[in-house]
RNA sequence: GCGUCCGUGGCAGAGUGGUCAAAUGCAGCUGACUGUAAAUCAGCCGGAGUUAUCCUACGGGGGUUCGAAUCCCUCCGGGCGCA
């Protein structure tokens, strides 16, 4: 379980002027990563469900539009329904009746949206420019809802305030029990606000908890080896209690060095089925870390670029060897009227498209390109309309993840890089 | 006809002598959004100007006052009551 077959590689002859044999294994690739739901074909963007849903859309929508995976969030599925009752359920995949592989996050981006991030204006996972090291510890920021230690992470709730302690196990426990494919190891999600020290300190950190969730993920995974022993595999899948791929999360912010010691470190435990790639980023610098990141981890298992789906995003980390992807942006960006089309975005609220008969975008094949138009889509969003956002999300989320696809076919057909350069040409 | 209450920016609706170009909401316009505390948030929203500031403004006209959306007179328009 949890083979990842690399189909096609570029590199070498096909690529770019300064893509050498050195770096070619953090170049574009294709394959495919086997889970208990199914073969997932890479690249490909996960479309985010963080509270068991994909927000206005139905499973059946969701997997109508192309995706092939979402990924659901153990912080907020841990509070409200309570990873307890999806286990109840029969886990996160009889729980939403979506059929194809899941994946959760740790809780780990809390850290940083509800610490450092938390009530701060223009603190973001991507930093448009050079904006100084304001921010020491996250801890410094008194709006904060967490506190972090070196035992794990304290959470203030949202809802009531109730202190809830995350700690690398706990994290564990509650990801096998919302019951994913895919779930990531738990930790700490720095801002590019950061200093150098403290990315420092919050990257060893990282490191210490990852060993930790290897321990606990282990113990876990080897009592399921042996329910397997005692009774049989049939049971356990029975008990929809499949096994689970554990990914180790590379840190380090806008830093090489560190990006590099990260994925160093990580990489060399061979436990982990795949790494995320996660932090905060530096807009221009997202290629650069990400390839130095991937020039280090082990070529043979996947990486997924962790919350990251701009479109010119999606290129670069391709190009710099990232199987996955998922983000917000496309989904979020919908219900507030920013639609995807080939010549960049469009704000839909904007009178101009009040009489404007025509599909979002002529060529897409997507359903609501299909079947309404820009005035319908229009006119839903402004009256805030359920459908509207409904609709909108449909057709980022078909853009998004069939432009992967589409990357994912050009490398299979060696030509990622003119489509590359085509498709930006007209985006940007 | 008499009495009475009312008339504020695109709309709704505060304000009842100076700190009022006028609260607030809606509508409108811009802009943000990258492992979702986001169907959210921020800015603008009489005219001119980058700011300072200036101009025109609270139904019309005329007064009182250093000063009026706020007080008085009158006209116009509307609600209600009595004929």
């Amino acid at each position: 379980m949890f083979e990842f077959e690399i189909l096609k590689k570029l590199g070498g002859g096909s690529a770019p002027q300064g893509r050498s044999e050195k770096n070619k294994k953090s170049s574009p690739r294709a394959g495919i990563f086997n889970t208990p739901h199914g073969k997932i074909p890479t690249p490909a963007f996960a479309t985010v469900g963080t509270k068991a849903n994909v927000k206005g859309l139905t499973p059946e929508m969701v997997n109508e539009l192309g995706s092939e995976i979402f990924l659901a969030n153990t912080y907020h599925l841990y509070f409200y329904p309570g990873d307890k009752i999806i286990k109840k359920a029969g886990g996160l995949h009889r729980f939403t009746n979506w059929k194809k592989p899941i994946m959760t996050d740790s809780g780990g981006f809390q850290v940083f949206s509800l610490g450092a991030a938390y009530g701060k204006e223009g603190v973001s996972k991507i930093a448009k420019e050079e904006s100084g090291f304001l921010q020491e510890k996250i801890n410094q920021n008194k709006k904060s809802k967490v506190k972090i230690s070196e035992e794990g992470a304290l959470f203030f709730s949202p809802k009531d305030g109730s202190k809830h302690f995350f700690t690398p196990e706990f994290s564990m426990e509650v990801q096998q029990n919302l019951g994913a494919d895919i779930i990531f190891a738990f930790d700490e999600c720095v801002g590019s606000q950061a200093s150098y020290n403290y990315q420092k300190e919050a990257m060893e950190r990282t490191h210490r908890w990852a060993l930790r969730c290897v321990e606990k993920h282990k113990e876990i995974e080897n009592k399921k080896g042996g329910i397997i022993k005692k009774m049989g595999e049939k049971i356990l899948k029975q008990k929809k209690d499949f096994p689970q791929a554990l990914f180790g999360v590379v840190q380090g912010g806008n830093f090489l060095d560190l990006r590099e010691e990260s994925a160093d470190f990580l990489g060399k435990q061979e436990y982990f089925s795949g790494f995320g790639i996660g932090g905060a980023f530096l807009k221009e610098d997202i290629e650069k870390i990400v390839s130095k990141v991937n020039e280090v981890l082990p070529e043979e298992k996947p990486r997924h670029l962790l919350g990251i789906g701009e479109v010119e995003d999606l290129f670069a980390g391709v190009e710099a060897g990232v199987d996955f992807f998922d983000c917000v942006a496309p989904s979020r960006m919908a219900r507030h009227g920013s639609l995807h089309t080939e010549n960049g975005k469009i704000n839909i609220k904007k009178s101009l498209y009040k009489e404007d008969f025509t599909p979002i975008e002529k060529n897409c094949e997507c359903y609501v390109c299909k079947n309404f138009t820009k005035a319908y889509v229009h006119h839903l969003i402004r009256e805030r309309e359920m459908l509207g956002s409904t609709l909108a999300t449909i057709h980022n989320l078909y853009f998004v993840v069939n432009l992967v696809k589409k990357i994912r076919q050009s490398i299979l057909e060696e030509n990622f890089f003119s489509f590359k350069k085509e498709f930006l040409k007209k985006y940007l």
